[in-house]
DNA sequence: AATGAATGAGGGTTCATTCAT
DNA sequence: CATGAATGAACCCTCATTCAT
């Protein structure tokens, strides 16, 4: 590839990147629906056209904010290892918590957008995200599952919890950035993990 | 008050209750934006003037409906008492948490508004379901702080905590309503409380 | 029907000839894509959303202003009489010819609509167009064929001529339109018949 | 002139007619509104703003496809010779006729670009076809007055009767455009010929 | 000469709200 | 009280044209 073209490929990037960061924001603040191509492209700093050439439609933008989003998601959760030799799953998973919701909290209008789409948007970017949690809870599901069956968990409906273990994700995530400074995040993984292991009660 | 008045007065009653209904309906089918008031009066067969003799604006029956579902949730959410001959905690807790699921999960337009309208609509409503929220969080906190004092629960952070459980309790609500049967509500409510109070790991 | 619906009808009735009106001058001055909405409620004097209410679309609209031509004309188009007693075939023809000038010559807007519009509108106007023009020449084809049939008329092939026909029509009014003031009807009438029935050959 | 810049204003020539090619393909196909510079630079497979250093606008390229076709059109359009030793009126009325419609018909684009654009695209070009079209009528009307003087042809309004007669022709380039395939041009023309010298009734 | 990213005026359409009847 | 015709601001999107490279 010449170097021109890399240099044209980089540069488009770099725009189409400029155009997700302002739609992040205008639809973190107003919603799908309250999100107005013209809020968009100023806080973009761009012309109208402009927004088409990289996106073919406001649903479209908002796909992208949710796939980024989904992605950046995806990529910090991996499975838990049981094998011998593997870190105790505690460990393990207060790790992924972690990373979870650094990644979330840091970006503040992400993690809004996360949190607020179950708005219907427009059929298939809400089947998306609805799609994304699916696969969550799923992961969530299997994993109690497997800590049933070696005894570390006791037995609960693996649906139903999975469900409320990601809402309670959520609610803290929704309070982390609901507050303007959230505790730092390590009290924060503490305090989700000890509650999702042992609950409220006193021993 | 004369009796015509009383009468009229009624009418009038029933006459917003109907557009209650119907707005509820269609905002829990398509969102606050989705939402036309074309769909809300057709629903509630009455013209387009009328509306506005019931309602000042769009916002203003979201407002209501919101505050029904806030009245009705209210009605359920009670002190836990903890002086002598009082119940078991766990026993009040767990009557109070089967009385809201069952209201909430009963009536599923309510649940799918009161679910989804995070994704701020506009403004007011919005703050006025976070404030519920809010509201709700308060009373989670306090009594957590109290079970901690009296030695039944362990030390936490009551308002993380708090956000916490409602969050877990959304999750399960939207897991029951996003599918056609849930599960029966009291077996819903002993895996609810289970998992708030012991956690998923095995003793 | 009560009084009111009645006179709302009509007034409902009213309204739309207004814009449809509007809509014909402004169809027939800037063809239809260069008719814009807002030039068509300016003329008609109208808001915005006001033509909405009387019309799905700017495609509907157009096809309502050649829907009225159309019929207009059609109204005029009949059979010519060839059995015992019937007035002469020419002196029908003329009649016919005639009447149909008038009412298209009459109404400018419209016979520039009619002649302009092959110009592709969007699809189904076009089509409606065109399948009224295919009408036309099937009802002149045929009387042609018929004519020759009964040796009235020398032989030809009755689709091309009919076409041509069809043409020489709209070659005529196009004529009479462009100019500010056209010839007397009666005298374009009786060029156009000797046109088509004996040629422009001096016998 | 330089041999660099022949070669050179031989390739501008050239690319120009490649523009113009694709042009009077798009034009015919969607008209001139729907015809986007899109359209044509893809079809002409060449960059936008190279588009632009060969016409000045989307009118420009409308107006040289139209004087393109006009100029192919006047090429074939010449005066009846009257004198002696010339061939019969007829004859050369035949020629003539049987050219014009070959050229047409033998580019479907150019027909429909030419019959479609009475629709005033944008003033200019709409004016210069308008011009075209009026100076074909001064020439088939001062031929009528010439064969009318020497007692070859029947008294008539020649203006209007020139109208009508470029009717008739339209009527039937358009006839031949729109079947598939269209019967053997001298066929056509012989019909065409045969209708506006003697029209339809039998003798 | 050639490119194509950028522009922004303008298009059609929707819909919450008002007000004369 | 009830009605629904009328309003017009605001929306998303297109596309002819420009200009830095």
């Amino acid at each position: 590839m010449p170097v021109e073209d890399v240099r044209a490929a980089s540069q488009r990037a770099a725009r189409r990147s400029q155009i997700l960061e302002a739609a992040k924001h205008v639809f973190s603040e107003a919603g799908y629906h309250g999100a107005s191509i013209h809020a968009i492209i100023e806080r973009a700093e761009i012309a109208r056209g402009t927004f088409y050439l990289y996106f073919e439609s406001k649903e479209a933008v908002f796909g992208a904010v949710l796939d980024e989003a989904m992605t950046g998601l995806r990529r910090r959760i991996v499975r838990i290892e049981t094998g011998l030799g593997a870190r105790s799953p505690k460990d393990q998973l207060t790790d992924m918590v972690s990373s979870l919701l650094e990644f979330v909290v840091a970006d503040r209008p992400l993690a809004t957008v996360l949190l607020s789409s179950s708005s219907t948007p427009d059929a298939e970017a809400a089947a998306r995200l609805a799609a994304f949690y699916t696969e969550v809870r799923s992961v969530i599901a299997l994993s109690l599952e497997t800590g049933v069956q070696i005894g570390l968990l006791r037995r609960c409906d693996p649906e139903l919890t999975a469900a409320a273990l990601l809402g309670l994700v959520r609610g803290i995530v929704e309070h982390c950035v609901s507050r303007g400074e959230s505790p730092p995040i390590e009290d924060v993984t503490r305090e989700l993990i000890d509650l999702a292991l042992v609950g409220v009660l006193a021993r």
